[in-house]
DNA sequence: CGGCGATTTCAGTCTTGACAGAAATCTGCG
DNA sequence: CGCAGATTTCTGTCAAGACTGAAATCGCCG
């Protein structure tokens, strides 16, 4: 598994008989309508779930411009978005003028990171509110101690399955 | 017309000296706003902090009206949506016109539920993705592989990991 | 019934932001 | 230098949907 595919290719030509752009729509779109729904932007999603199915994995700006009918702006705009978000890397092969770019590697981490940051929000916005009703009583107290406990519990085990994940397989990213 | 209601069925905590509307800001604001870049309106968000906080914890639709400043008919719709999400409960005591709303209980296993549902859609994307790369070669369909593992270790662990919510602390639901 | 408060529905307004396309900027090369 | 492709930035358009306020509907009470 640590031999990369044909280095000399054409990089103009897609990989042999890969399958035509619109065989993968049915993950594409619903995979992007998913993201959707988390609030990235649709073409973010479509690009993201490109890069998950491409062949070569290694796509230029224009090929995923061209794949998924948006304007290379948009391009530029999006995987600006997704790299910020650690899901797309982007790299330059030197005497290349054209980037490449690529779903990123180490899914696991990535999505774990995800969701531990709005939970970590999420948890000093209610320890906030607590001190906020710090003299009430505490029949009126016992919401908010609810969803902080919940949010608390999750940023106290997510390392833990983390951890269980990785010692699960050694197939770490 | 002498409105002799008398606090015959006094409420659960007394509103009496609770804080003016706008000691809870900081949170229903910013929690609001979390809940917004998760695809909730922010009409709704207050509506669902507010509720965290209140006193009493059951409000009417004109009390959550006035004391966010949103008009009755988003108040409507707003507990509508939360009502579907299972995040908010309604209820209308015999002989009482108006209804009130409430917090629902059961935090963690709402939160849970409402993270279940996205992860196994995805999963079920994934897998898909995977059936249209079937005749691909093995390192192609090694990205989605591994998101689709991803998915399929939260959808295994989450039951456990809610049985340990369960054991650690015996006093919610 | 008929009235009235409570609630929902509906139509219109307005903001947001996703996206395209054009212009501007960048980068290495002849 | 200056060209040419690649990329980013910018501006304008457009659609989605959040929200308001008014009208319609509901449900209880006299």
């Amino acid at each position: 598994m640590g031999h990369d595919m044909t280095a000399s290719a054409a990089p103009e030509f897609a990989a042999d008989d890969a399958p035509s752009i619109h065989h993968y729509d049915e993950f594409i779109d619903g995979f992007a309508a998913l993201m959707e729904t988390r609030g990235v932007p649709r073409a973010a999603g479509r690009i993201f779930s490109y890069l998950q199915v491409s062949e070569p994995a290694e796509q230029t700006a224009a090929q995923i411009s061209q794949a998924l009918g948006i304007s290379l702006g948009t391009v530029s705009g999006m995987t600006r978005l997704l790299m910020n978000a650690g899901w797309v890397r982007r790299s330059t092969r030197r005497g290349e003028r054209q980037a490449v770019y690529r779903a990123a590697e180490g899914t696991m981490t990535l999505a774990v990171d995800g969701v531990m940051e709005p939970i970590r929000r999420a948890r000093a916005l209610t320890s906030r509110g607590l001190e906020l009703m710090a003299g009430r009583p505490d029949a009126a107290r016992a919401r908010l101690r609810d969803l902080n406990d919940v949010y608390r519990f999750f940023e106290e085990w997510f390392p833990m399955i983390l951890e269980q994940w990785h010692r699960r397989g050694e197939k770490e990213t």
